[in-house]
DNA sequence: CAGTGTCAAGGTGGA
DNA sequence: TCCACCTTGACACTG
């Protein structure tokens, strides 16, 4: 079991997702950006080496405007080795790393020209994690995407692009339950339709239910991870207390969280905290998970 | 320099 | 058919 949290470190003092507007682009621009940006993310990996968090999810505004046409630098080469220097560094740590493209990814989507844009997206997030010489196991997380009125012919509208993708997204996509459209039973049934598998969502399931309570949920959907995939990944969060349908916590629910340890145990997983103050949250998981017994320190592993 | 409107991209649902 | 909302951080403009 690794803990983790998604994109960014508050307590570090950079960011790895500094961007600028696409009306200001410049290859010299996107040059600086990413090298900032980079310097950061190998900064926010030392910070998770040094407190065992071993879990990450890079976000997606690493190299901004990848797959948009203005974007004609050559980024993989001119930061090859940044690239593979922050993959060595994963790898001989022992972390598990994923991106989660945004909203904006809908391989099911009617219109041609949003399903190229979302392939070329795909593409992007590929590229990155093949930078850095991560295997397999580094995934790339994303909901099936809209229903148009039929959710049956939409999910084989995803079934159908998704059968065509390069190898080097097909090996790391995998697709997670969202919190108004597609269920956990929904992924399940495209899993069983594609192979891909299926990242469980606890808070999406309990704002879009579909039937399964949450050991088995993990049960299921971790059954759908093959071994070259990896450990099963599992996005976990709470609701905001008093906050509207969908918000995230903003700090983490000691209790809730032992109660899903102890409701899932077993089972191994690695658990990413879609929780608003980020490492802090993962400190205090970790320590949780520690006296739960699944979660090793490093030297223990 | 602090405050704030806006930002590549899509889908949904209400008016 | 149009627009606000989803959710979020950060840019970049305003006063």
């Amino acid at each position: 079991m690794k803990i983790g949290y998604p994109c960014i470190n508050r307590s570090i003092g950079c960011s790895p997702g500094r961007t600028f507007r696409l009306s200001s682009y410049s290859d010299e621009r996107l040059e600086e950006t990413v090298r900032e940006n980079l310097r950061c993310l190998a900064e926010i990996l030392r910070f998770n080496q040094r407190e065992c968090i071993l879990f990450f999810r890079i976000g997606s505004g690493l190299v901004p405007f990848a797959s948009h046409p203005v974007c004609t630098a050559n980024w993989q080469e001119t930061f090859a080795e940044p690239f593979r220097e922050i993959g060595r560094f994963i790898r001989e740590h022992g972390m598990r790393i994923s991106m989660h493209p945004d909203q904006f990814v809908v391989i099911n989507a009617k219109d041609p020209g949003v399903v190229e844009k979302s392939v070329a997206e795909l593409r992007y997030h590929a590229a990155v994690l093949d930078a850095m010489r991560l295997d397999g196991t580094a995934k790339i997380q994303i909901h099936v995407g809209g229903v148009y009125g039929d959710k049956k012919a939409s999910m084989e509208r995803f079934a159908s692009v998704y059968s065509r993708l390069d190898e080097s997204i097909l090996r790391r996509l995998v697709v997670e339950n969202d919190d108004s459209r597609y269920t956990l039973a929904d992924c399940l049934r495209i899993h069983e339709e594609t192979g891909i598998p299926v990242l469980f969502d606890v808070f999406h399931h309990q704002v879009n239910p579909s039937g399964a309570g949450v050991a088995e949920a993990v049960e299921l959907s971790g059954a759908t991870w093959r071994a070259e995939d990896g450990i099963p990944m599992i996005d976990y969060s709470t609701p905001m207390p008093g906050g509207r349908k969908g918000r995230h916590a903003e700090s983490l629910d000691n209790a809730d969280f032992e109660r899903f340890l102890a409701e899932t145990a077993p089972a191994d997983m690695d658990i990413m905290l879609e929780i608003k103050d980020k490492e802090k949250s993962a400190l205090a998981a970790v320590g949780i998970a520690r006296r739960d017994g699944r979660f090793l320190m490093p030297r223990e592993r």
